[in-house]
RNA sequence: GGCGCGGUAGCCAAGUGGUAAGGCCAAGGUCUGCAAAACCUUUAUUCGUCGGUUCGAUUCCGACCCGCGCCUCCA
C-alpha cells in the first residue's frame, strides 16, 4: 500500500506522490515570531516533522519550504512596546523557535524564509496581479478582490456566489469593495515600519509572503501544502485566489491540515491559566522527547487533548520502548534465529508501515510496535528469541525512531561518567559475591540519586540512566 | 445560521458489515537475595441518543443531543 493523504481540497483520502521526479515539494506555514511559541503551535510543527519524516522513510526526496512571518500587526505592536526595531524583536523570537524546535527534534525545512526578505518579490507579484485586474486601490493600500477568482471557497467548501461585490456588510475600518476581500498591501500607520516601493509605501498583507515564496522557491505547482485547521479560511482559501490569479495553474496538489489542541479537555487560553508555551512544559520537569511523543502519539486530524496526564503516560511509555532496546543491545540469546520471530517481525513492520501509510495513523503504528514488543519479550522469556533475530527486531525500532524519534533520550548536563557507573557496578558485584546485600544495595541507592538505574539480569548487570 | 472535525473502558486511543488493537493507570500472579525489567491473568455483552436498512451495525442511512474549530490576518 502506497501512502494516502486525507485531501482537505476533495475532502477524501487520496493516494499520494510528488508530480515530478522523486521530489515532494512542500510549502507548510511557520510561525509569526512575536512571542515564545505555544504547544498549540508545535502540534502543527511536530505533525509537519513526522510528514517530512514519513516521506523520506517512504524514499521520497523532500523540497520543503517554511516562512517566518516576521512583519505583521501583533509583532509591530509588541516591538514597539519593547522599544526595539522589528528586526531586533523577531531576532529574539526567531531564534527561540528554533531553539524550541530542536528540542522537539524537528527537522529543518530546506528553505526556511523570512517574509522581509522577499518585500521585493511580492511587490512584484502584487503587481502583476494589479495589471491582470485582479486588485484595487483604496486609502493607500492594495486589495485583492476575490470576486475575480471564480474558484474561491473551493478549499473551505464554502459557497460565496450569494455575496454580491460591494453588498454592504461591516467593514467600517476598511474601504474594501467587498467584505471578504483582503490586502495585499498595507499602507503605514502613524509611525509604523514601511518599506518605499513602485506600489507605494507600506507593508505586505499576510496572504502574499506564502504564495510569493511557495511559487519562488517550488514552483507553481506545490505536492503538499500543510498547516492548521484554522488556516484553512481564510489563509489557505487566500492563498489559492492569489497563486492561481497569478499562474493559472493548481497551486497545490495535496492540502493537509492538523487539527486543533486542546488544554485538560479545554480550549487553550491565558485567562483560563491553561496557556502553556513549549518552555512552560519543559520547566515543569518534562523532557522535550515526551512532549514530542504525546504530540505524535494521536492522529494529526483528530483534536488532541494535551493533560499532564497524558505527559506522564507518554513518559512511561518511552521508557517500555527504551528497555526493550536496552534488553535487545545486552541480554544473552541462544544462537540463531527463530521462522516465528523473524516472520512477526517482518509482520510488525508491514503494519507499522500500514499505519503511517493510512494517512500518517501514528496511534495504528504505535499499536504495531507495542504489540510487538510484547510478542518478542515473551518470547526473549521463553527462550523463543535468537541473537540472530536481534538485528531485525533493531531494524524495527530504528524504523520507528526515525518517524517518532524519541528513544534517544535527550543528555541531562553534569551526569555521571561511563567509567565511573562502571566502576561502582564492579564494586556492587563484589559486595554481592561476598553476599553483603546492605553494602550492594548502597552502591545501587547511591547510583540511583545520581540517575542511574541498575538492574540484575540473567547475563548481568546492565543499567541505564534515568 | 453556513462550513468542517469529533463523541469507543478510569484516562489517551485504533478499528471493521459478523461480533471491540495498543498505551497509561489499577488488582492478582510468575520470576528475583531485594529491587528493576519482563511475562501471565483480570478490567467495554459494549462503541453519544433514538429510529431505519440488514440474517447481523460500533461500523451504512436518517433525525437528534453534546464537545471543538473556522466564518475580519489564530497552528
Amino acid at each position: 500500500m502506497a501512502v494516502q493523504f486525507y485531501n482537505t481540497l476533495s475532502q477524501q483520502a487520496e493516494e499520494f506522490s510528488p508530480a515530478r521526479d522523486n521530489t515532494v515539494r512542500m510549502y507548510t506555514c511557520g510561525p509569526t515570531v512575536y512571542d515564545f511559541a505555544h504547544i498549540g503551535n508545535f502540534r502543527t510543527f511536530t505533525f509537519v516533522d513526522l510528514l517530512r519524516k514519513w516521506l523520506r522513510a517512504s524514499g521520497f526526496h523532500l523540497d520543503h519550504v517554511m516562512n517566518i512571518t516576521d512583519v505583521d500587526d501583533k509583532i509591530i505592536r509588541n516591538a514597539a512596546a519593547h522599544r526595539k526595531t522589528l528586526e531586533e524583536y523577531t531576532a529574539i523570537y526567531t531564534r527561540a523557535f528554533l531553539e524550541d524546535c530542536d528540542k522537539l527534534r524537528l527537522e529543518r525545512p530546506e528553505h526556511l524564509v523570512p517574509a522581509t526578505s522577499h518585500i521585493n518579490d511580492m511587490v512584484e507579484a502584487i503587481e502583476r496581479l494589479g495589471a491582470a485586474d485582479h486588485t484595487y486601490k483604496s486609502d493607500g493600500s492594495v486589495y485583492f478582490r476575490i470576486s475575480s477568482f471564480a474558484g474561491y471557497g473551493k478549499l473551505s467548501h464554502n459557497d460565496f456566489s450569494g455575496n454580491i461585490a460591494g453588498a454592504r456588510v461591516d467593514v467600517d475600518s476598511y474601504d474594501k469593495a467587498d467584505a471578504r476581500d483582503f490586502a495585499l498591501w498595507k499602507a503605514p500607520k502613524e509611525g509604523e515600519r514601511f518599506w518605499d516601493t513602485p506600489i507605494g509605501p507600506g507593508r505586505p498583507g499576510w496572504h502574499i509572503e506564502c504564495s510569493v515564496m511557495a511559487i519562488k522557491y517550488l514552483g507553481e505547482t506545490l505536492d503538499i501544502h500543510a498547516g492548521g485547521v484554522d488556516l484553512i479560511f481564510p489563509h489557505h482559501e487566500n492563498e489559492i485566489a492569489q497563486s492561481e490569479s497569478l499562474t493559472g495553474k493548481p497551486f497545490a496538489r495535496f492540502w493537509l491540515h492538523a487539527e486543533f489542541l486542546l488544554v485538560e479537555g479545554q480550549k487553550m487560553s491565558k485567562s483560563l491559566g491553561n496557556y502553556f508555551t513549549l518552555r512552560d512544559v519543559l520547566d515543569r520537569g518534562y523532557k522535550p522527547e515526551t512532549v514530542r511523543y504525546l504530540l505524535a502519539s494521536v492522529p494529526y486530524r483528530k483534536s488532541l487533548n494535551f493533560t499532564f496526564d497524558g505527559l506522564k503516560s507518554a513518559e512511561t511509555a518511552i521508557e517500555r520502548l527504551r528497555n526493550f532496546k536496552l534488553r535487545l543491545e545486552s541480554d544473552r540469546f541462544p544462537e540463531g534465529a527463530t521462522e516465528a520471530v523473524t516472520r512477526r517481525t517482518a509482520q510488525a513492520c508491514r503494519a507499522f508501515t500500514d499505519g503511517m501509510n493510512a494517512d500518517l495513523n501514528t496511534a495504528e503504528a504505535l499499536g504495531a510496535i507495542f504489540e510487538y514488543i510484547r510478542d518478542a519479550n515473551s518470547a526473549m522469556d521463553s527462550g523463543g528469541f535468537g541473537a540472530g533475530d536481534v538485528p531485525g527486531a533493531l531494524e524495527l525500532l530504528a524504523l520507528f525512531d526515525r518517524v517518532f524519534a524519541v528513544i534517544e533520550p535527550t543528555a541531562a548536563t553534569g551526569q555521571v561518567s561511563d567509567e565511573e557507573v562502571e566502576a561502582r557496578i564492579a564494586e556492587r558485584t563484589a559486595a554481592k559475591k561476598a553476599r553483603d546485600f546492605a553494602r550492594a544495595d548502597d552502591v545501587r541507592k547511591q547510583l540511583l540519586d545520581q540517575g542511574i538505574i541498575l538492574e540484575d539480569t540473567k547475563a548481568g548487570v546492565r543499567w541505564k540512566r534515568k
